[in-house]
DNA sequence: CTTGACCTGTGAGTAGCTCAAAGGTTTATT
DNA sequence: AATAAACCTTTGAGCTACTCACAGGTCAAG
């Protein structure tokens, strides 16, 4: 299997193969012309790493866990502090981004019943600053 | 006003006061030894990167709004456009968010009940690649 | 024997900072 | 003064996870 067809038969971008060989994720041979050779060890290893990534893992989480692996230790214990951390990471990220939506929302909301600014040198867009006119 | 000392009224960190000049998106003049000074216009347009900021608009669309603005144009058109667009991307990103941390959750929890595995060669991680030994 | 479809490695672009390095200026202390 | 501390400047790079462009090699079909 080559580059092109490893990729297919995920259903991923080849330039996404590419990237997880630079990053040696994936360490597939390579045939006489130069080519890389993708066997089953290295579908496993792909597919172990899209699979992580669902998961919420970063591309440097997955290097470890598959290099524990490699060192034939079990990489489950790492795994389950991992997500914890990533866990973690993404309910921050998550609150911030709800804040953020509800923001906007109310912003768009108010928005709708306050007519457009003039710039007045004071303020560079009465809408975005918030500043409204009061009396 | 320096550098340092605008970033400190802001409570910003002086490297986000150069980014924005690297950006120009701040075009503080320069006194005779090439230090920048940050008078009320600056602060004006800081002022406002900071609440459009908050509002979700990315620094490009800032660039266009300033731009605007400066072209004695009213920006608040192009607002309404663009944090529509912004309310967009950010409400997708909040729900790809939110299904990947129930995915996150709904994975840590069976986790708790599965013992860890070793290596096979088959698998690297059955935590992970959600294979569970049925039968 | 040329065209087209692959493949390779490398560099850069994406967003918004943040930090580091190398060097100039100003201020405070001795 | 001299010197050191605390600023300032520009520039380049690092972060995440790709994605694309480019230059050039390989291979199968017509």
């Amino acid at each position: 299997m080559k580059a092109g067809q490893i990729a297919k038969a995920f259903e991923i971008n080849v330039n996404t193969v590419r990237h997880y060989v630079r990053m040696e994720l994936l360490r597939p041979r390579k045939d006489e012309s130069g080519y890389h050779q993708f066997g089953d060890e290295e579908c496993r290893r792909l597919r172990f790493i899209l699979s992580a990534r669902e998961l919420g893992f970063t591309l440097d989480d997955i290097a470890q866990l598959l290099s524990a692996a490699e060192d034939g230790a079990s990489p489950c214990p790492q795994a389950r502090d991992l997500i914890e951390q990533r866990l973690n990471d993404a309910r921050a990220k998550l609150a911030s981004l709800q804040a953020l939506v509800q923001r906007m929302e109310a912003t768009t909301q108010q928005w709708r019943s306050l007519p457009d600014c003039q710039p007045c040198g004071e303020h560079i867009c009465h809408l975005i600053e918030g500043v409204h006119h009061e009396a």
